[in-house]
RNA sequence: GGGGGUGCGCCGGAGUUGGAGAGCCGGGCCAGACUGUAAAUCUGGUGACUUCGUCUGAGUAGGUUCGAUUCCUACCACCCCCA
């Protein structure tokens, strides 16, 4: 797997670039769109690929290994070959959950044991185990089991669960490195800053994380709740350590807006369930602000749910009838929602990169995100 | 035409069988929240007004009573039975 740095912007530190990986190339920068149990929410395989060119998905090894189980995931050849799409996946290793879930599970120095929110049977997840599950499960690119932070974090806490994170990382390497891929192509392992808000902490993690001979890094623990300053103000400090030439993957972010300030800061790819869930919630985005589809306002607006949108569905059903379909609770709103969503995530992410290659990416920012966050 | 029954807030239901209602449950409607998905979820509002409160309110109009959603009278509407 390789990463190739293409363009750099001469007045902030956003560029393009190309992942190569076994099922494609990745364009950088990317939003990757979240499918946590082997499915983006409402989005057909096809949608993703054919209408909106969907270049990569994630997936959760917690989800996955709870159901349908790591067992039928490795019978099936795969996640590629279970799900059906052929294009790269990301899975994240459950670290996330350590935090979202963290009032069913126990850590120690050994992993995080949790409590199915399914049936509430007990799972150890360690890093070894989180390596091999993740290998079974087949996904392009897996993450290190980390321990995603809340916010807000006492400074002592999140320095004593940042050195965990650094064993486990050892601890996951180490695995990852003694074990093969078991569905005949290469995988390439994320490790993954921590630190809070802490900035000394953030620029120690970055440097151990700088050390491993990795494909790529991701930054976590950030999008839980800080303010935007802090969040923007941590990736400035992580990004000026992280190696150049490898792709900065800043997990969970994030609005449009923290897409764009981020990728001025350097980063390469993004993942957020923000598109989906809004989307299933009634949000749409779209480059003049966000809309509510279901406000008593868009009752009778016969207009296109995105004239200027990049794929056909936005521009071929009206605010009035999405808004009705919300209404009714068809299923049929949330679908078409999700779909204008992840699409306008990636139309916004794939002009950055023009603009970068062009440029005048800044100056494309700072017009854009006086629009993105304004509400329709 | 005769007899019986029932009437409150946008709708349905509960409850009050003389003693504190702008009040319970569900729905609808109107808004808001959502950032590596326990989320097609959650939260709030939904009589009026000059809104830390005040006023009006149990089909309509009267009456009895210290006090009426409750009892009485008339009328109206709907439902059931008989002709």
């Amino acid at each position: 797997m390789k990463f190739t740095l293409e363009s750099q912007d001469p007045n902030c530190k956003a560029r393009t670039g190309t992942l190569q990986t076994a099922h494609g190339a990745i364009e950088t920068p990317v939003f990757m769109p979240v499918g946590t149990v082997g499915t983006v929410k409402g989005v057909h395989q096809h949608e993703l690929k054919d209408d909106i060119n969907a270049q990569i998905i994630l997936g959760n090894t917690y989800h996955l290994y709870l159901r349908p189980g790591t067992d039928i995931l490795e019978k099936a050849g795969g996640l590629h070959k279970f799900n059906g799409w052929d294009r790269p996946i990301l899975t994240d290793s459950g670290g996330f959950q350590v935090f979202s879930l963290a009032h069913r599970r126990k850590i120690k120095e050994e992993g995080a044991t949790f409590a199915s929110h399914i049936d509430g049977s007990k799972h150890l997840f360690t890093p070894e185990n989180v390596m091999d599950i993740q290998r079974k499960i087949g996904a392009d690119i897996i993450m290190a089991f980390d321990e995603c932070t809340p916010y807000p974090c006492e400074y002592k806490y999140a320095k004593r669960s940042m050195h965990m994170t650094h064993r486990w990382l050892k601890r996951c390497w180490t695995r990852f490195n003694e074990t093969e891929p078991i569905h005949g192509y290469e995988q390439a392992l994320f490790p993954i800053v921590q630190g809070s808000v802490f900035k000394d902490l953030r620029k120690q993690s970055a440097e151990v994380i700088s050390q491993y001979d990795s494909v790529g890094n991701a930054i976590g623990g950030l999008s839980v709740g800080e303010p935007h300053p802090d969040m923007y103000e941590m990736t400035d400090i992580v990004t000026d350590i992280l190696p150049k030439e490898k792709p900065r993957y800043l997990m969970g972010v994030g609005t449009p807006t923290n897409l764009l300030e981020c990728i001025a800061l350097g980063i390469d790819m993004f993942d957020c369930v923000l598109p989906t869930r809004n989307a299933r919630h009634g949000l749409i985005y779209t480059s003049e602000g966000t809309i509510n589809i279901k406000n008593a306002k868009w009752k009778a607006d016969f207009s296109p749910l995105d004239i200027n949108a990049s794929n056909p569905t936005s521009q071929f059903y009206t605010k009035a009838y999405v808004r009705h379909l919300f209404q009714a609770k068809e299923l049929l709103g949330p679908q078409i929602t999700s779909i204008h969503n992840l699409s306008f995530f990636l139309w916004l992410t794939g002009e950055a990169r023009k603009h970068i290659a062009a440029g005048d990416f800044l100056a494309w920012k700072n017009q854009m995100v006086v629009k993105l966050d304004r509400r329709l």
